[in-house]
DNA sequence: TCGAATAATACTGTATCCATAATTATGAAT
DNA sequence: ATTCATAATTATGGATACAGTATTATTCGA
């Protein structure tokens, strides 16, 4: 018993250690994230019962590693499992809403304030680092500006991930950028966009520019401020979409 | 194909679902709990390897329920899965606590203050019921006051765990709690406990007074920032505890 | 004709089995 | 003696098979 002792001997951070793994990724990871996706692309509808035989068949892999995948999902929050009744896909309700994007709002705000003030530190300390990060952020509001004149949804919707992710990243923080992204997850199931309200695309422009002046003035209070209003104004619209979509 | 209909037409709320299952829990989640407590009581220390045929045999069950939890486990970040490699339980670094306790002192101060804001929203709104809340929190600490005069750190412990998820209750953001909740449980697997550090208890004392203080004057900013500043100082007490252990 | 009890159905949950890949041990060659 | 290659061991990952239970359909009685 035990034959096979522990190989790596030491330390494993959780958030580094996933993507440790260069080999495939195991096949109920795959199947997962193609669960994922039909999920977010609501193929599979919140509420919806998951058949798994029928999925398994579908995928031409057995129910083991469905099931497993499943698991993941449920303990992800994407679906719920209800013992001896089957699973389904997840759903929100507005009252979640409600409570999700004040906390989303508190999260990001941090980043934006971490982000203002590793610049701070990086421009003081560094020299040429922060500017460059600094211009990469410039960068990506650009392009939103590109696509916002050209009213193109699509690829605005991907730069505006792109400039929070790059702001999560400048901050730094793994376990604050984790939360986020786990709270973001959920946001996804309900697939109502609030960019598509008329408006908002410039709405939310001019709270980026907002976002980005309080930093390059290295005001790292206001940049979360700015940051925070700017996850409720999406909430704001996401309400006014809900009664005239 | 899709014999079964999906019974359950509609809304699944992923939070409040957790708790619907008035049947046995599934065997996977027993056992997943099991894990939980053996990863928290360090009987699986940070870094061991887990030997799936071993632990499914001492269950006295088949490894496909034990693999099921494992994934969850993983899902949850307490466990790391390397592809064909088997699983390890998590370790945190230090630099990890540097991150996840200013999130959580986030994440709590903001608890602190939509209490607070509740707390007066209710006495000006329902009259007895804000005061029935509040006298429960001033109970859990008197509770808190008793332990420590008496040296009983498991006691204060637990005590301390009611005081905080009482006010998490009364903030009433479900989402807001889950991710205290799942950001608290990474704290478990350090085991260190900065209630040990000499002088602890009377100090953490002192910031539940404040943060009381703040609530009873109905100042959610102030509670907030007591708040806060009562969560950054664990960290700091665990600092100085991992020099002098 | 409608309701209740019972039988049939099929899905979930668990166990067993097999294939594959990784690691260690063994042996040969430098 | 050390290092590299090869083979044996064994644990993981996946598939299949089976048992138990909830749901649905059917049948019997009122």
């Amino acid at each position: 018993m035990n034959a096979r002792p522990p190989i790596n001997p030491v330390p494993v951070n959780p958030v580094a250690a996933a993507r440790t793994s260069l080999a495939a990724p195991a096949l109920y990871e795959q199947v997962a994230e193609r669960l994922r996706t039909r999920i977010y692309a609501h193929e599979l509808a919140p509420g919806a019962w998951i058949d798994e035989q029928s999925l398994a068949d579908e995928f031409g892999i057995s129910r083991t590693p469905l099931r497993e995948a499943l698991k993941v999902l449920a303990a992800e929050g994407l679906v719920v499992l209800k013992p001896r009744r089957g699973c389904y896909v997840a759903a929100l309700a507005e009252r979640d809403l409600d409570e999700i994007f004040p906390v989303l709002a508190l999260l990001e705000g941090r980043v934006a304030e971490e982000a203002t003030r590793r610049l701070a530190g990086l421009e003081a300390g560094v020299g040429r680092l922060a500017s460059a990060d600094f211009s990469r952020l410039e960068e990506i509001h650009a392009d939103l500006e590109r696509h916002a004149a050209a009213h193109d949804i699509d690829r605005f919707f991907a730069a505006n991930q792109e400039f929070h992710s790059a702001l999560q990243e400048l901050a730094g923080n793994r376990w604050l950028s984790q939360l986020i992204d786990d709270t973001r997850k959920f946001l996804k199931l309900t697939r109502r966009d609030s960019l598509r309200l008329d408006g908002r695309l410039k709405q939310s422009l001019a709270e980026h520019r907002a976002i980005l002046a309080a930093m390059k003035k290295q005001d790292a209070a206001a940049a979360a401020l700015h940051m925070h209003n700017h996850i409720l104004s999406g909430r704001a619209a996401l309400a006014k979409l809900l009664v005239q979509p």
